[in-house]
DNA sequence: GCAGATCCTGCAATCGCTTGCAGGATGAGG
DNA sequence: CCTCATCCTGCAAGCGATTGCAGGATCTGC
């Protein structure tokens, strides 16, 4: 409380010139000479000045924030892509605001008051969570600058996999090893979230079906949370069933783990007795022999910051699409079927 | 850039006040008649006002902001408690701004930026991240707000686990089994970082050895980052050595996952060539079987959450030191020495 | 019906910095 | 030495809220 306010006015007059010359000086604006700058340096140096930042914002009309919206800051692929993100927003000199927008009232509140005019921040990243189209154009008509990043919709800039293909390749690895029954673990994001992943990643599955003249059994497909956890249980009720699959495609890591768990509790032996494809390339899926269709998560938050900052630079542009690759790593966990 | 900027001056015309009881209205603060709340309440809706941040921080000289600095975002323990320690604050109305402070430099520039004189938050959370005494002493007299987490310092609430405890009781339950050559994989943090807690758990680790009448070979310790690629190159050598630990005790579970890898590329089996323990019980650990020393992580992140915010509702107080209970989790990853 | 307390409400002064504009100084060219 | 362009610099008007203070309205108890 007690602190001893230095205010602009201040280093002015210790410097010998105006608040105009010492907010140009300090904020390395051109027009200022070599010299008068160097005197407004020190002086500032010397009494330890701070800028007031909300001052500076409402006279200046930026806020060189950055907001990212995730569903679960705790999650490993959004603190993945936070941290990537973060480091490079932050090199760029922004600030990064983190909110978690666990259902769909959070993800409208946080669109709300992160719009252009509460002056909350610059521009919006939205990781792992949809919005209506709608809700888009307006928040664009409005001045908003936001990329998404894991969804797409028209009108935002976004980053994202082409989820049918790793969808796709991930069921036919198993399909080509010989399996038949394959249990498809489909990701549910609660109330609020990307719907378009797992109807995306899904579709590449029937695809994979349909090209090797296959009919996926609907008895077959669960879906859960990303967490292990709920995975873990919905692979005991798929592995339990009177005909259970010899293969699972789990559409992340996560949800992969919890099906070995579940195997492990059954005394399934994986690939010998349950074959297990994941997506995402976890960092603990080397450790586990899990193989799966990586996506370069630390890459979309650089290619999220790239975008992002562009836009910002470059005032209001057309929005742009990245769209990154994946890859099939195989590892120990796809084999025959038993017989 | 042309959203119908409506100030708050537009919903005190609308509702025939003054912008003081639209101000008073809005922020639901007493004194102000029910009809007259409501009819405000209605014209800011039908404006759809949004009150203008930086003028309202400006104006009241607090962010309602509070700042998290951690060393990576995207590692397990840091967004696990980032995740808790969100939730908790974003419920109380309050911003959450996270900063990556991988090393010296980043940090102490953190710490300037976060001063109260700037303005950018009202409290600063360090998970996991050092402070020189006399930085925080400068810190608090300014009257800044700081809770730690991980580290603890007098000036500065912190919450902490006992980590002496929690490396002697991972120690003792290896040598218990009849260990007598026990590795340690220490933890290093860059240059930048914790340095309290790698030597509180090798602390732990040394009295535990001594109790039992037993001295550690230092040839046996090594140090890693915590992720587990650089533990599993780190395993390579201690397990390679000509004179091989019969155990190892990680400082955390990351490094310990590295030590399973290295311990497969090894041809050795866990329990029964080479005895494990960690800590933290990590998300994974139950998956691969790890015993380890469980600290509550998210728990940490709301314990941070609960005294930060108690300490902003109540202006200043003096520092308070919450510890956290830690708790030995036996799976699978030990057993008695090889013959 | 009156004094005094209780409630609401508005006025206007901040909060600390940015920036358009104009003016002065300096330098170049003739 | 004069003119004109080029650089710097300062003035002062914002930016859009919050809030202490004072005044008017309403209410209470007698």
């Amino acid at each position: 409380m007690t602190g001893p306010m230095v205010r602009i006015g201040e280093v002015a007059r210790a410097a010998g010139v105006s608040t105009a010359t010492v907010s140009r000086a300090l904020r390395g604006l051109p027009h200022v000479a070599p010299a008068t700058r160097q005197k407004v340096l020190t002086a500032a140096a010397e009494l330890d000045y701070r800028p007031n930042l909300p001052a500076a914002r409402l006279a200046a009309g930026t806020t060189n924030t950055i907001a990212a919206a995730v569903p679960d800051p705790a999650a490993w692929f959004n603190a993945t892509i936070v941290g990537a993100l973060g480091r490079h927003t932050t090199a760029a000199g922004y600030d990064l605001l983190l909110s978690g927008v666990a259902n769909s009232d959070e993800r409208r509140r946080f669109i709300e008051l992160n719009g252009v005019r509460s002056g909350r921040s610059d521009a919006v990243v939205l990781i792992d969570v949809a919005v209506d189209s709608d809700v888009a154009s307006a928040f664009v008509a409005q001045g908003g600058c936001a990329v998404t990043v894991g969804f797409r919709t028209s009108a935002l800039s976004s980053v994202t996999v082409d989820n049918v293909a790793a969808g796709r390749t991930a069921t036919e690895i198993l399909i080509d090893h010989g399996h038949r029954r394959i249990g498809l673990l489909s990701l549910s994001g609660g109330d609020s979230l990307n719907f378009s992943i797992p109807s995306q990643r899904a579709e590449g599955y029937a695809r994979a079906h349909a090209a090797a003249g296959l009919t996926p059994d609907p008895a077959l497909t669960v879906s859960t949370s990303n967490s292990w956890a709920e995975a873990h249980r919905a692979a005991h009720v798929l592995l339990g069933a009177a005909e259970p699959p010899s293969a699972i495609f789990a559409m992340c890591d996560e949800q992969a783990f919890g099906v070995m768990l579940a195997a492990r509790d059954l005394g399934l032996h994986i690939p010998d007795d349950l074959s297990l494809v994941g997506v995402d390339d976890h960092d603990q899926s080397r450790l586990v022999g899990l193989t799966t269709v990586r996506q370069h998560v630390a890459d979309q938050g650089v290619a999220a910051a790239d975008l992002v900052l562009r836009a910002l630079e470059s005032g209001t542009s057309p929005p742009q699409h990245t769209q990154l690759d994946t890859a099939l790593i195989v590892r120990d966990s796809v084999g025959r079927p038993p017989s």
